[in-house]
DNA sequence: TGATAATTTGACCGATTGGTAAACATTACA
DNA sequence: TGTAATGTTTACCAATCGGTCAAATTATCA
């Protein structure tokens, strides 16, 4: 008789590994695109090429699937910001946090995607996260982008909207990858794209947070 | 006997202007949140206090109140851009179109969760007005700051990128706001939060754009 | 007012939904 | 090899899905 997967206590098998991450997989595919309500387990049994039973198997509900992979993707979601270095040089760090993040939206936009899906619905099933280590995260590296400034390395800004404003211009072209395509046409395709708004973006960033002269009577 | 709704050629009533604005309402409340799949008509009748077949005597399909949504939501959500001007001051029409991009999502946040809910699923309903109307006027804008750059009124970039920066950022206050809450908590909370991004957002894009002097030997 | 058109709804339809039961097949291991 | 645990599938369930129908109700206007 088969026992169902939360009473187990034993190590995983091999075939387990290897089928939760074919089904997490499948279930990526059409959770980034459809949400969670929008999606069905039928949907991602046919994407894992799986019987609907065979991942009731493995993961009891739908929503025990969607918990999996969200856990999944907003602790490498957050990667970037972990690596982001009080001691290092202001411009070169802000440089290379825009470069990884905009890097993580070509590779796997997916994962923006799904996360993307879950902040547009409320939040409802990590709201928590959001709260507590996201916040914290946040909390810690605004400090040091506020030492920065104070420190008159960087130009003087809210650190919090500066983040923000990180996230969402590079997440965008996971996000909104049909509208920039639609938009930029044959003509900017390919490669060129991400190198394209990889350069935009530092010169954005670093040039607007430069530090101004202080304005005075000349 | 009931006429169906697609058949009628006479003026509307006025009860039907009515229901219709009704239905819309309810129908922007759910599909903003849920995206068109996870979206029932059973939902958007409750919300709209009205009974489920009475809702596809206005509306025939589903899709039918999805795209009279979507096509109302893309006509007004273009309109900052079409106000673009380009005999304007350009340092100024920036810094206005920023701010009122900020203030729709300020004031429309749906109508931005709609969107971007639409762009997330590969845009199935809207593909074609992406490659047509949208292209065309950002098209025609782009070429405006590229201008612009040449007659070194910004400094050079990539006008595409910058348009479509602008749209991230501001968007994301709407598209995202419960991670913006769940960040900033109750400190930042308010209508200062709008002012704040705001400030922030105008100081990074004309700092971001002034012209810089030309390098070479000092 | 009366009759005609417009509006509204309860009952219902077949298809799909998330999930279950139990039989069947395969694997691991003594 | 035998057998017990693990893995897989067919058949099925109640609930919900988008949508229809006909009957009942309300609004319009001659």
């Amino acid at each position: 008789m088969a026992i169902p997967r939360a009473a187990r206590t034993q190590r995983r098998t091999r075939i387990q590994e290897e089928k939760e991450e074919q089904i997490l997989e499948a279930a990526l595919d059409v959770f980034s695109v459809s949400g969670f309500r929008g999606s069905t387990i039928d949907q991602i049994a046919e994407v894992a090429g799986m019987s609907k039973p065979n991942l009731l198997y493995y993961f009891r509900t739908k929503e025990a699937m969607h918990r999996a992979l969200i856990d999944r993707v907003l602790f490498t979601w957050l990667e970037p910001l972990r690596a982001f270095d009080a001691e290092g040089n202001p411009e070169s760090e802000i440089r290379s946090y825009i470069r990884r993040k905009l890097e993580m939206a070509r590779d796997f936009p997916r994962e923006s995607r799904l996360f993307a899906n879950e902040m547009l619905q409320g939040a409802p099933h990590v709201e928590d996260e959001l709260k507590g280590p996201l916040k914290e995260l946040v909390d810690e590296k605004a400090e040091v982008i506020r030492t920065w400034a104070k420190a008159g390395k960087i130009a003087k800004c809210d650190p919090y909207h500066l983040i923000f404003s990180i996230w969402s211009t590079t997440q965008h072209y996971a996000d909104f990858d049909v509208q920039v395509r639609a938009v930029l046409g044959q003509d900017h395709a390919g490669a060129g794209r991400f190198e394209d708004a990889a350069r935009f973006l530092e010169q954005l960033f670093i040039d607007g947070l430069k530090v101004k002269p202080v304005q005075g009577v000349s």
